[in-house]
DNA sequence: GTCAATATTCTCATTTTTTGAGAATAATAA
DNA sequence: TTATTATTCTCAAAAAATGAGAATATTGAC
């Protein structure tokens, strides 16, 4: 391990569970020595993606709250979704949480969350959780727009038997006709989801507007309002993304060289 | 520029007004040869700390929201002042947002901040946003803690003839006796800003916690009250750091090697 | 579809870093 | 104080990054 991965290493030891680590223990963990782990995390440090936490402790830096505001304040996705979203909560008339989600290596995460001042419950779905691709509402929605070539880069060919993979085939097949998934207890026991695909191809943009709310709070009727009111928000969402992206702001147009 | 620099130095290209890159465009940005940009932006990409947005444009990536969210989650700073915040701007009883600060490099920066929901201006104070040492309320009370050493090294020596040097350090010697301290239109015109100190020294930890209100809404027994709630909240938020780092939990206390 | 311009990857010899082990030093707890 | 652990330092060997340019892939315009 070398270069940038060494990076990467020490900061993957972060997570729920381990949030505070030691130079000695990350050497251990990574099978590194200390005095490389030292330098790693001096490097770490000073860039603001550690913090020495007192007691020769580390712990994750206060930069990624700043990328992160850049991230909101500029990422398009993030801007187009948020107002959705926001609106989308507001005209479900039942507490719930709205969620826009996308890709992120092999699995899905939200990058924008909204929810009702006053919803009774916490999905497992939230803003920066890396979540299972084919579970969820969120997820089988995003799945079932890729390409037959990301797909099976993703899920590959059939491993347990086939029989979950071509259910779960012909369930995405599905999903693409209907331009939405809704499932229940699959995630969060009790919790319903409704996602609908906000898709940009043009711009590479494969994402899902998603709304949560307790399942038993919802009759035929108004599942079919949320339905529509998903669906025609990630269309909304959509169309915003493909007028934000159309002309490349700040990228000049290619041109001809001008041979002088 | 060699090593996580290169990383670094990459990543710093990206503000809320160049939230978009072209590998050229960096490279001449940098005066780095393109194939050499080229690889460092795969690494970046590959660890999702930027993302590929179509169009041969970079943008910051989703990995950032994943440990924005760690942090959130993980910090003890963050993780007390959340509660806190929150109760601070309902007693407030007047459209207010509460924020709780920290040392970021050579600035100061919110890591947490809460709104109360009818809030109709927006303080340029936001968690994210890495702010000036010696402007606002917020930013005073931390520079107020520093240790002469710190303080130093931040602010150095009188640079501007050094009238404004001594009249600042006599402020911040006032702000330590008082507790607190209290500023109007400092950073946004009309906005009045009231901080106190979040300190626990034990643990390295030099913080404010400070409430933005519309100025012209506040009288002086108003204003009494925020102090009281805020100084008040502050050495809570404190408390409660000190209980949750007291026995370094997941690290193993130091023993003896046992020889066997 | 072709073509030209540009983006991206690849190659490779050279230079620069990084690496790891251990010594030296600093910090800390008993 | 002393023992233990944390951290920095040193240095030669090994590995990796570098940059220039060639090769290839993409793209947009026609």
């Amino acid at each position: 391990m070398a270069g940038f991965a060494r990076f990467e290493a020490v900061l993957r030891l972060f997570d729920e569970k381990a949030s505070a680590w030691t130079v000695p223990a990350m050497s251990d963990a990574l099978g590194v020595p200390a005095s490389t782990v030292y330098r790693t995390v001096r490097d770490l440090v000073a860039g603001g993606f550690l913090e020495a936490a007192h007691e020769s402790v580390y712990r994750l830096g206060s930069a990624f709250i700043e990328y992160d505001r850049l991230l909101r304040l500029t990422d398009p996705l993030v801007a187009a979704g948020r107002g959705a979203l926001h609106d989308v909560v507001l005209q479900a008339h039942t507490p719930c949480v709205a969620l826009l989600s996308r890709l992120y290596n092999d699995q899905v995460m939200c990058v924008v969350e909204e929810a009702a001042p006053d919803v009774p419950f916490r999905p497992s779905y939230e803003r920066g959780r890396p979540m299972p691709l084919t579970q969820g509402a969120t997820s089988k929605v995003i799945l079932a727009h890729l390409t037959a070539r990301q797909l099976n880069r993703l899920i590959g060919a059939p491993k347990d038997g086939g029989a979950r993979y071509v259910s779960l085939r012909r369930e995405l097949a599905d999903i693409r006709k209907r331009g939405f998934c809704a499932t229940a207890s699959e995630i969060d026991a009790g919790l319903a989801g409704i996602a609908a695909p906000v898709i940009v191809r043009e711009a590479g943009i494969i994402a899902s507007l998603s709304l949560v709310a307790d399942d038993s709070r919802l009759d035929e009727s108004q599942r079919r309002r949320l339905v529509l009111l998903v669906v025609s928000a990630a269309s909304l969402v959509a169309e915003e993304l493909r007028y934000a992206l159309r002309p490349p702001a700040m990228i000049q147009p290619r041109q001809k060289m001008v041979k002088s």
